[in-house]
DNA sequence: TAAGCTGTGTGTCATAAACACACTTTCAAA
DNA sequence: TTTGAAAGTGTGTTTATGACACACAGCTTA
């Protein structure tokens, strides 16, 4: 442990941080909000990185990974999940991550056991264009993704896994799209997540059948073709779903 | 962080602990190998707790897991899952926590980040009255869990909860049978995983119709009824199912 | 203003899975 | 030889699933 023991609640705790996967979703692919750290001397390619912190001690692990998300989102009140604790020794020892750790690090060669989680924003919440973070924050689309620092690929796929898992057993995509949307951007998201094509009628029908949307008298704008209608998402009833156990999708 | 850098291998990391929660089955019901470090001095109640332990800063989180199941009951080779980490700076809050930490921890006030794993073992593998550990490790029916040390028995309600949703989708149970059981002990051990009762002969169809029991020319001996068939599980096509995706059990 | 484009929205049928349900068999012990 | 205790077995009903194709609405543009 270190230095001032009468401040413990501003002491960042050296062996423990959190990592969290950020997804978004665009009507058309699933996003991971990364941070660029710039060109590592090591690769030549740039740093990549999700986001995440030390904990400070006075803090759960649930309000550690709110607080990174809102520091640098600025978003509150989004769905966490936790994915779990990784904690290889050797997990932060390629060159380029060492070579990050010791700017930014008190204790660079400490060994950091990080908890990783995952949270599913709107995407329109978060410009990473017009935020504090312009430079180093930004969506990437997930499948574009292959290198990142640390064993956060792993831990990309480990999100991934667990959110298609869950997606199977609670409607929680409907937090990553916005209050009303179509039938067809709730069937594309489950098909990005899922990652395979899903029967269109087959999935309205599921989805119907669940009642968990409520139809709004109101259609899509602006758009060249047949306008959609405009669902949105029932809370009530989905409580009622989960707490009765809603526990097979099907899919 | 402590003395001696040149030694890390053999160091504790005083801020990281695992907690195992080890889980049997005698073919009535489930248990959990539980330690009784003896009568609080504050509660007047024994102290019961998971097995655990602070990590070693040269293992992995997994290495630690095992090590400690394999310290306290010898058992190599076992099914093991992580549940997750729980780091309430609280979790250790309790007089009881406090008063054993100061006896056992070099710092009993740091703050410790459990990671929490569950593992699956054969009952008859481990005997706590045979070993060294008579006098402070033992199996309690999980249903007559009620109060744990630290934050255990919260775990201990996510590690149930993580294998009722694990046995539907993965056959792992067969890691808490010995190798020849009948169908109905299977039946049992569900009944007891998923908390409630399910039909014998739906039961029977549907694991059979997975295939991956392999019946033997055997059969229960000295029992007073009509003894009944003894199967094995067949790992190679386990392996097959499970590659292949086999995610809905339907229970 | 007609033609073309794009995505919306809808129904059926065959198959498979889920569920509910009760009686006969086999063995050991008394 | 009777009794008790658990094993083992089959069917009909209901519900969910998966495969599949076409007409329509609204916009664009030629």
């Amino acid at each position: 442990m270190s230095s001032n023991k009468k401040n413990k609640a501003l002491e960042l705790n050296p062996n423990v941080s959190i990592d969290n996967i950020i997804f978004g979703f665009d009507f058309d692919q699933l996003y991971c909000l990364l941070i660029d750290s710039g060109i590592s001397k090591t690769t030549g390619r740039p740093r990549l990185a999700v986001p995440g912190d030390l904990i400070y001690d006075n803090e759960t692990l649930d309000e550690a990974a709110k607080r990174i998300l809102k520091e640098l989102t600025g978003i509150d009140n989004i769905y966490l999940e936790q994915i779990g604790a990784f904690g290889d020794p050797n997990r932060m020892g390629k060159e380029s991550d060492k070579e990050w750790l010791k700017s930014m690090r008190a204790e660079p060669d400490a060994r950091v056991i990080t908890v990783a989680y995952f949270s599913l924003v709107k995407m329109d919440d978060f410009n990473p264009k017009a935020s504090s973070f312009a430079e180093s924050a930004g969506w990437a689309p997930i499948n574009e993704i292959h290198e990142l620092a640390f064993d956060h690929y792993e831990i990309l796929q480990c999100a991934r896994e667990q959110l298609k898992r869950k997606i199977k057993i609670q409607p929680i995509g409907f937090n990553l799209l916005p209050e009303k949307f179509t039938l067809s951007q709730l069937h594309k998201l489950y098909e990005s997540i899922l990652n395979k094509p899903l029967d269109k009628r087959n999935f309205r029908r599921k989805i119907l059948n669940l009642q968990i949307l409520t139809p709004l008298n109101e259609k899509q704008v602006g758009v060249p073709h047949k306008p959609s209608q405009l669902f949105e998402f029932n809370e009530e009833k989905y409580q009622k779903l989960s707490s009765e156990g809603f526990d097979n999708f099907g899919f």
